[in-house]
This record gives structure tokens, sequence and C-alpha cells, in this order.
DNA sequence: CATGAATGAGCATTCATTCAT
DNA sequence: GATGAATGAATGCTCATTCAT
């Protein structure tokens, strides 16, 4: 129950309530998703999360689907940056994966604090994980920056997409496991891919955790 | 239409339609799945590709679920002697790597050869991709495998785990991208993922594709 | 409640249930449109008037549009046969008008009989007062066979169509009337309407009822 | 849009808005009932052709049932004067059909002359073809106007109903096809109908159009 | 065992109506 | 009196599952 309908306090003006509203319904959707899975939820599953009634959800929004774009978008509209900013410090190849690494999963944790805390099992689809247009902008921004090592580093840029593929699948199958950890542990999983995508095993063998 | 139900012909043996049925089902269901995915499959779905009745289907299994169980299974099943047969040969860790690769990638291809070549786009589902039992028990072999040489190479122990992960992102991700080329170049995939693994990005710029 | 599901007598054939569910159906879809009009009427109340349960409808009839384009065919499929046998036999054109009327309103009787016995209000509905493919059909034959009449009556061609929808104005409106009398009287409301149509009020007047 | 409400500019006479706001809901409602038909219709549909909120038209209407017998009774009121000039000009029976149809025919054609221009497709039933006790009362007036002539025509009374219900069903049958045609030739459909009525087929073949 | 129609719970969605502002 | 968001009953429809044949 995350939802402040019908607040009449002295400053419970209406387009707070619909700002409440939507915001309820978009946690009450995070925490159901997290819970049961995307496609096991149902609107109603969503909306009885909430003090809102069936019909309400339609005021705000048109299906689950157009729910959980939302909060995708929301996700990637909040990653974006972070990338951007790593792309414009970074200083060489080795740093700038180094940070995005540090990024993705410092978001990722941060993303997930509630079902951290309580345990949830879904939680890793709630990140950065789906295909929306959003997502495959933000692939297509790593792919180009990785291109343009990949070039620098003599690898023929057919393979440009297999190379951005292993650092996503790296960082997808890294983060899972990293949010099971007690404590997460950002800095090491950070380090773990960065050591592992630029040098390999070999790498990982010469700086032992 | 693979079932062979009803037969009534000069060669109807009834003693084959009971386990021609369950196939029947399980190659229904396998090709729904990979049409519309999982979550969109409804049992009508899976009979009506199938010559069987509605009832039919619950003579065999209980639920969707099961038949995708039961598939995954399969695979799984299919899957682990070629790891052992990976591992017994392979002198090695370089070799176990290459060789398990190579495995992978070949049986992604031999699993999705009707879906490749019917152009359906939820392929990549029907893999190794599911959290069952016997995918952990998989899992958990390659761990162990890696764990060994991650004690030779001197890299702690807490991080087999991150290691796996690692490498089972790379497969899978490197995985979905190789099924979406034609042709389809299962040797390149396990080229590449082996000499990222192995020496990183470095070790890929030494030896281009 | 007019259904006779579950009927498992000794000659309780499946295919016999089947057609008496859609009959069931038929008939309490029209008794519900009677009742309380088309548009009024939803799919549970057509079922509840039934003992089929819900989801059952729909192995029969995808919407209550389809029922009803049904209903509204089957009384097309029972009419036209009469129209035809009155346009073989007529001799004149009087004769067929005369004819046509008797079969329209005989046939109006026939199928608002149910409603008639038990009073309700929205029988004139359930005749062949809608526009179904097979009524326009219906409609253009009646038009064409006045066009006949209206050469010979040196009746400007551009006028039939005037022509056939009075006559069809009269037909709906006198039998809407006709049918809340009591007793019924066709040969009444067929002689009145005739007369009207070839002599007008003129006629009425020379042959008083 | 046709509503006034918040005008608030420097001519915004308040006092105007109540009766301005209805005539907008009235307005909306009669465009929105041609168009998509009045079972089709709901209150958001009307309102939302107007400037005005949901919760408004409850000031005004307690229901689209409410808004459509307004626009009926509307529809009678205006004409029920034309009716009653034409019953006291009329000098003989003849005249009196005359001017009646040629009444109704006009009132159709202005009461429709925004869906005429507009071409929408339910416009029929926004004329006079409703059961309103405004509108029975119309047909009562028809009925008692016919009956004096049944008597001077010699025609027993007691089918007075019948000669009311058949010139009415020329009147709405042909009004219908008349509001087709291009340009609409409310002449013509009125002089058809009155020869019919009163000559019948008989009659139209004497004076072809 | 196979069949396939019947079942009825369950879901998405709409919409008239209310009511706090 | 106007507003428009909230409400929740009602509807169409799907689908897993059962069961008489």
């Amino acid at each position: 129950m995350t939802s402040i309908a019908k607040v009449s306090g002295p400053d419970g003006k209406r387009a707070q309530t619909k700002a409440a509203n939507r915001q309820a319904i978009l946690a009450a959707a995070r925490q159901v998703f997290a819970r049961i899975g995307f496609d096991a939820t149902t609107v109603r599953d969503i909306i009885r999360e909430t003090d809102l009634a069936a019909g309400t959800f339609y005021n705000y929004f048109r299906s689950k689907e157009e729910v959980f774009e939302a909060i995708a978008n929301e996700s990637a509209r909040r990653f974006r940056p972070m990338l951007q900013m790593v792309r414009e410090k970074a200083q060489s190849f080795e740093e700038y994966i180094q940070a995005a690494y540090g990024a993705y999963f410092t978001f990722l944790q941060t993303e997930n604090e509630d079902a951290i805390s309580s345990g949830a099992p879904h939680m890793a689809l709630i990140g950065v994980r789906v295909d929306t247009p959003e997502m495959h902008a933000i692939f297509d921004e790593i792919r180009m920056d990785l291109e343009q090592v990949a070039q620098t580093a003599n690898i023929s840029l057919e393979d440009s997409e297999y190379l951005t593929a292993a650092a996503i699948g790296i960082a997808r199958e890294l983060g899972d496991h990293m949010l099971q950890r007690r404590p997460v542990d950002v800095e090491n999983a950070a380090r773990f891919a960065t050591t592992l995508l630029l040098d390999g095993v070999t790498g990982l063998a010469r700086q032992p955790n």
C-alpha cells in the first residue's frame, strides 16, 4: 500500500494527488513485477497493491505494458546521463570500461535497493534488462564507444557487435550475482568485470582479488 | 501437425501411439514457444498444432509449465554428455574453454535449427536459458570445472562464481547474436568467446578475426 | 430456461446436445431481444436464460451480433421461399400485392407467436426488420417485382424506389399495429394494405371494411 | 465544440452561460447521436464534443436518455405548430394530406440539415422517429385528423388506426429514402406520398412523375 | 486412452456517476 | 455552478481443466 489517494490536508491539491497516484501505481508495479515477474503480473495485481480502484489505473496507463515501459524508460533516462559522463571523462579505453561497469553496477544497486532489502526474486528484471527503444539506444551508445577502441585495438569492426554483446553479457550475469551477495559489493564486481574484459582470465590471474 | 494419433491404416501400430503423442506435444510446444514465446503460449495453442484433442494434453502433462520443463530438461540431458566429453578430453584450461564454447554454440545452433530456417523470433528462449534444476546442475558443473583452473591461475575461490557468471554471460549474449547472423558461424563465435575469456580485449587485439 | 444441456439418456448423443444447445441459445436470444431490445441485451443476459455456462456461449457464437444475424438470416431464409411462391403464382399486379402482404403478415404472426402470447414489447424487432444482407436481398426482390408493374403502370422507373419504400413502410407500420390487436387479424391487415396501396384512400372508401 | 463555458473575455456574460451550456450539450448530443447512433453513444462522447467537464453534464441531464428525450421533445415541439397550421389552413382532405406530407418532409430536411451536409449515417434516427409522449401526441393528432376524413370517406372508424399507421409508415420510409437522394427533393416526395395515399398505385399511374 | 464440449473463475476494460476542490 | 479524477459495478471474453461419451 503506497498510495496517498484522497489527501485532503491543507496542501492536498489536485495536481499533487494526481502525481502521487501515478507514483503509487509505478511503485506498486515495480514491486509486483519484481515479486512475480512481468508476464505473471495482472493489472489487478498492481492496483491491489494500491489504495486506488480498478478503473483508476486506466486514468494513468493504458496497459501493464505501458507501466512497464514507463518504468524502463525512467530507468534508462536515469542511466544515460551517467553513461555520458563516463564517456566524457574517460581518458583511455581502460578508464572507460572501468567507469562504465562501475556506473552500471552502481545503478543496478540503486534501482534494486527496495528489492534488495525485501529479498524479492525477480529484481534483475527491473534494471536495464529489457528491450525498449530507450534500452536499445543505450546499447548502441555502448557499442559505438567500444567500436572506437575496437579500431584502436585493431579488432575488425565486424566484431564490435560481438564485443558489445560479450561486455553486456558479463555485466548482466555478473550483475545478477552481485545483487545476490551481501553486502552488495559494487567495487569488486566492477573491478572483476573490467579486468576480465581487458585481459581475460590471464589478467585476473595476475591481479587476484 | 506432428501427431500420429488415429492412425488406423495398415501399419497403424497402436503401441507407438502413446510415446508418439508425447513427442507430438513436445514438438508442437517447442514450435509455439519459439513462435510466440512461453508466456503468450496457451495449452490450446499447443494442442492446436497437433492432431490431438484438448483433453489429451492432460494425459501427458499437467500444465504448459510441465511441458516447458520437459523440453528444458531434455535439452539439458542432451547437452550434459557433450559437456562431459569436453571435460574429459580437455588437456588444458585453454582447451576446455575452447571446446566448451564450441559445444555450447553448436548445441545452440542444433536446438534452434527449425527456428533458424523459419525465422522465428523467440528462438533464443529455447536453448539452455532457463532456471531448471537440470540447468542449475549444468551451471554448477561448469563452475566446478572453472574452479579448478581458478585455483591454478591463483584467482581466489570466492570469485569462481563471478568467473562462471561472466563466462556464461558471454555465452548467452554472444549466442543470441550468433543466431541472428547468416550464416550462423559457430566457429567464429567460439573462437571469439574463448579468446576474450582467456586474454580479454588485449588478446583479441593480438589475434584479430 | 430452454436448454437441454447434459442430456444423458439413451439417445443423448453428443451431436444432439450440441445442436440442442445452439437452439437453446438462439431461443434465449430471441426472447431477450424481444424483451429488452438488441442493444440493451448482453451476452450474459442470453446465457442466463439458459442452463449453460458463460463460456459456452462462445462455443457457438462469437458475439451477440452473430446470434442476432443468425436469427435474422434464419427469418429471412424462411421468408424468401414464401415470397418466391407468391411471385410465381401471381397472375396480376393486384394478386401479387395481395399475396405478398398476406405472406408477410402471416410470417410476422408466426415469427412472433411466442412474443404474442407472452406479451413482449419489442417483438416487432424480431421480424424482418433489420439490415442484414439477406434482408436487403429480400427488399431488392420486392423492388424488382414492383418495378415490373411500375413500368406497366407507366410510373417512371426512378420512383420504383419510392414505391417500394412506401409499400414496405405500410407493411412495417401496419404490421406493428396488427401484432398489437387481439385477435391478430392477418386477413384484415392484408386486405387493408393491398387496397390502400392499389387504390389509396379512394379505394378504401369504395370498399369499407 | 459548441459550449460557451469559461468565456471570460470582455463580453463574457455570465448570465447566458447556463442556458448556453444546456444548448451546447444538446447540440453535441445531436451530433453524436447522428454520427454513431443512440445506443453506441456514451455520456463521455457527448461532453467530449463540448468545452464542458464530465461532471457538468449531470447539472443539466440525468442521463443520455434524458438528453435524447429533450431532443425528441424539442423536435416535436417544433413540429406541432406546423401541423396545426396545416390543419387550420386545409380546405379539404386532399389539401390536408398534401400539406401534412409537405410539412413533415420539410421538417425532416431541416432537422437533418447538418447531417445531410456532413454525410452522417444515422440521421434518420434524429427526426420524429421515436416513442416519446410528445411523439405519441403528434401521432394521435394526425390520427384524429384522419378520422374525420375516414368518416367522410365512409371508412369504418375501427381502421383509422391502420390508416394512420399506413400514412406514417409511408412518411417514415419515404422520408429515409428522400434524405439519401441528392438533391433532397421535398416537393417530389410529398407529391408522391400524397398521390399514393389518396389514389394508390392507380393514382400514380394516372399522373406519372 | 482419446475426444471435444462444458465449465466458470478470472482478467482487461469501459463507463455512468459521485464528490472534493 | 464547474471541474475532472476516483470509483466500482458491469461486460466481453479467454482459457485451463474436467468429464461424459
